[in-house]
DNA sequence: AACTGATTTGACCAACTGGTCAAACCGACG
DNA sequence: CGTCGGTTTGACCAGTTGGTCAAATCAGTT
């Protein structure tokens, strides 16, 4: 009989081993995908993480197409959380700070969702692309009006808000996603402590009126 | 008879056309494996992209990994480069804020080399990690003393000069590795002009005592 | 033109790739 | 115990991959 992912709208899995497996494979190919990037990950792999066979993962997930394309659906949302909950009428320097911080602990404790989407954007983003000029885009609009709100009332220094935002990505997603070279030049200690005061002085200073 | 690979210590070519078609080649190869990393490059594309049949390309390179490490290897220099040039005699701030605009500079000129670069770390660095624990480190490690004693001396701020440079690296290598991800949120404006200034700002901002 | 080494290629190969399929297995429920 | 849907697997397949090789072609010298 045909699996789950054939006549299922790969909903909510129904069985308590649907739901086990689904999870397992999801989080080997998060681990594979992440660190070999889409074309270099193969299923084999994928399968030897999850602890399955690949036909069984083949019935868990129509596709390698499949299981990459249910790790970025859930990732952009979780990955936008920290953005969105900038809020308009908070005090405008702690809550860009706050943001921040919230962006270095995910690369802290997630740095293999951070590395799974570097490489989807490093590639070009062929499966994300729409998402980018879309929901992202308008989150990113949405909060740099807010900023430049904040700037014009003088409440913070006037800053490009965009590229305020980019600099935000760029400075926290770097210790997870250059994790290697920051530990190899660093020498094994542990960078995320030193990163946490650096970025707070940065964005202190970078905003300060 | 066995090609210039096989029993020359991959030195300088001799001929005019080893000359051509090497370099063909390892820009082909920068085009290919800036987009699809190691293990998503094949031989195929890179030898079409180069113009040569695949049996060619490897009359000139004996395998696809030492085309990788040949373009790996001349790149790791020019990266650096720009920090080398960070003049200990100089003014300080000036000093720095010339190595921000010379590093986005290349962000902007050779954003392929840079995505090379990032694949390579992102992946986990198999093939450079030693580069990186010495080369890399010993430069930073210098550069990083120079920073300090500037800092000591009260001529810049007090910064931890390693995050300083890490900073420098994920701002300035942010706009070629995210390139598509920052034109699908400036919804296609030249994100460098805007970035040159906002770098200016943000560093001068970070440096001033 | 004849020679010689450099260059190019078509045919080929073994290993691996994503994916299929029928058959076997399993566990819950009557 | 039987059986029935859900689950797992070994065997398999066609296409692709990195790489080889002998033979053919080319370019420069005499």
């Amino acid at each position: 009989m045909p699996g789950p992912g054939k006549d299922l709208p790969l909903a909510q899995p129904r069985t308590r081993i649907q739901t086990r497996n689904r999870e397992a494979i999801l989080a080997a190919g998060l681990e594979v995908f992440s660190a070999q990037g889409f074309r270099g990950a193969t299923l084999d792999e994928i399968a030897a993480e999850a602890g399955l066979s690949k036909p069984n993962l083949l019935y868990y997930f129509p596709s390698k197409e499949a299981i990459h394309h249910a790790l970025l659906d859930g990732l952009l949302a979780t990955w936008l959380d920290p953005l969105r909950a900038l809020d308009p009428k908070g005090p405008p320097k702690d809550e860009i700070l706050a943001y921040v911080q919230r962006k270095l602990a995910m690369s802290r404790d997630y740095p293999r969702e951070s590395r799974l989407f570097a490489n989807e954007i490093l590639q070009g983003a062929p499966r994300i692309e729409p998402a980018l000029s879309g929901e992202l885009k308008t989150l990113v609009d949405e909060k740099a009006k807010v900023i430049r709100r904040w700037s014009n009332e003088g409440r913070i220094a006037a800053v490009d808000p965009h590229h305020l935002i980019f600099s935000i990505w760029a400075l926290t997603q770097h210790y997870a996603d250059f994790d290697v070279q920051v530990r190899a030049v660093l020498g094994g200690t542990d960078p995320f402590p030193g990163a946490e005061e650096y970025l707070d002085q940065l964005f202190s200073r970078m905003l300060a009126v």
